[in-house]
DNA sequence: CCCAGAGATTTTGTATACACTTCGCGCAAG
DNA sequence: CTTGCGCGAAGTGTATACAAAATCTCTGGG
C-alpha cells in the first residue's frame, strides 16, 4: 500500500472530499475548511480582518489552534499574515492574478496534452458525467453548486493523470483563482466556461492532443480576459468597497 | 509598488535570499530554515523523528514556536506529521518521486519554452555566470556548493519568467527533489547535470524554443533516471537505517 | 524463551497567562 | 480648526501549564 504523501486538508473541491464542509478531522482542519469554504463561498469578502479571538470564540477552541489554522490558510494563500498585525482575507494583486493565470495555462496544458493519448475510457465516462452535472446546474441556475463544477472540472482532469502531486498543485491553483475571481468579478458567463468545458473533453474523445492542450489554454485565457483585471485599479479599490458584488 | 503576494519564508535557493542560513527574521523562520538546511544538506536523515521540546531548547523558544515551524515543513513537504505521534523528516515514496519530477517536466518544461523567446541579453548573460559558477564548484569538488548551485539554476530560470508564482512553485519542487535525490542516492553525475545544463543555456541563446524545452524535459527525465528508483525497495528501507549517511 | 499486559514515562495537543506592539481616541498646543 | 502627542484598549507573539495519547518497560504467565 505506498503510503500517500500526507493529509494536507485540501478543502476546496468537493469532489476529492468525501466528507463536506462539516468536517470531523483535528480541530484545526474544521476551522482551515470553514475559512475556506467561506472565502470561497463569498462570506468573507477579501481584505477581512480575522481576528483570532472572535474565530476561537467561534469554534469554541483556544487561539492556539486558531493561529494554527490561520498559518496553514497563509500558505494557501487565502490568507496573508501580517507580523504583529494580523490575519487578514487575502486581496491577491492583479499582477499575482495574471501570474496564477499563466501558470495555469502552463501545467493544465500539459496535463491536457499528456492525458489526451492515455485516457481510457472509463475516465471519459466520469468526465461526461461531471459535463452533465455542469450542464444541470447551471440550467437550474443554482449559483453555488455551479461555480463549484466550474472549479471541480479542473481537479477532475488532474487527478486522471495519476498524479497526487500534480492534483495537489493544481487544487492549489484553482483555490487561489477562485479567490481572483471573486475579486476581479468576472463577467465570463457560466454557460461560456460549460461550453469550454465541453470542448475539451469532446477533443480528449478524440484523442487529439494538440486541439485539447490548445482548448485548455485559450479557455483559461478567456476566464482571464474576462476578469476586470483593470490596471489602473490597484488591489486597494477591490478593498475599499467589498461589498460591490454579492 | 506592486505590493508582493506574502514573505513566505522559503529558505532552500540561496540566490533568492539575501541573507542565509543564520538567518535573523522571525525566531519560527529561523528555525524553518535550520531544519531545511539540515534536511538539505543530509545532517538530518529521512525518517528521523524531531522531537518538539528537542528542537525547541536547541533554539531557546518554547514548543509553541517550534510547533509553527514543524507545520511550515510539513506543507513544504520536507516533514511529515503524524498526529499524535510526532514529526519526521519526510521519506517521499518511489512513487511521489515519480510524481514530482513529472510535474518538474510540465512546469519547467513550459517555462523553458517561453524565456526562449522572450530572454534578454541580460539574463543571458546571468546565466552564463552561474554556469561559471557551476563549472568552479564541480571543478573544486565543492559538494555541497555545487549541490546549491546545480539546484539554484533551475530556479533561477523560473525567476527570469517574471512569474513570482512560478518561481515559487520550482523553489517547492526544487526542495522535494533535493530531499528524493539524497534518499534515492543518485547516480548522476554532478558534470553531467552540469554539462546538460550548458546545453539548456546554449539553446536558450540561440533562442530555440523547441530544443531548449526539449533538452531541460530530457535533463530532467536523466536525473529521474539515475536514481535508485528500485520499485522493491519501498521507503522504509531508508527508514530502517536512519543513520546511514553522515 | 517468547509473548501479553499494566503501569510509568515520554511526547503531543490544547488552553491559559503574560509581555509587547499596534491602533484609536482624546487632549492640548499652535 | 487643524495637528501632534500620549495614554488606554485591543490584539498578536511567546511561554508555560495541564490533559490526553502513545511509547516504553518491566513483570508475570504460557
Amino acid at each position: 500500500m505506498s503510503s500517500r504523501a500526507a493529509p494536507s486538508t485540501r478543502p476546496v473541491s468537493a469532489s476529492a472530499a468525501p466528507r463536506a464542509a462539516g468536517g470531523q478531522g483535528s480541530s484545526t482542519a474544521r476551522i482551515v475548511t470553514s475559512i475556506t469554504m467561506a472565502i470561497v463561498e463569498r462570506r468573507l469578502a477579501p481584505g477581512t480582518k480575522l481576528v483570532e479571538q472572535q474565530i476561537a470564540d467561534v469554534f469554541s477552541v483556544s487561539r492556539t489552534v486558531v493561529r494554527q489554522a490561520l498559518n496553514q490558510l497563509s500558505r494557501d494563500r487565502l490568507v496573508t499574515l501580517e507580523p504583529a498585525r494580523g490575519a487578514f482575507v487575502a486581496t491577491p494583486s492583479v499582477e499575482e492574478a495574471r501570474q496564477v493565470f499563466e501558470v495555469r495555462r502552463m501545467v493544465e496544458g500539459s496535463l491536457v496534452r499528456q492525458l489526451a493519448s492515455r485516457i481510457t475510457d472509463v475516465q471519459l465516462a466520469q468526465l461526461r458525467a461531471h459535463l452533465q452535472e455542469e450542464r444541470a446546474a447551471v440550467a437550474r441556475s443554482d449559483v453555488s453548486g455551479r461555480t463549484r463544477l466550474l472549479a471541480d472540472f479542473h481537479v477532475v482532469l488532474a487527478r486522471m493523470q495519476g498524479n497526487e502531486v500534480l492534483a495537489e498543485l493544481v487544487a492549489d491553483l484553482l483555490s487561489r483563482s477562485q479567490l481572483i475571481a471573486l475579486m476581479y468579478q468576472s463577467s465570463h458567463s457560466a454557460e461560456h466556461s460549460q461550453a469550454e468545458h465541453e470542448e475539451i473533453v469532446a477533443a480528449l474523445e478524440r484523442h487529439d492532443a494538440r486541439a485539447a492542450a490548445r482548448l485548455t489554454e485559450q479557455h483559461l485565457a478567456s476566464v482571464e480576459l474576462n476578469l476586470r483585471l483593470d490596471p489602473r485599479a490597484p488591489d486597494l479599490a477591490a478593498i475599499l468597497k467589498p461589498q460591490a458584488g454579492d
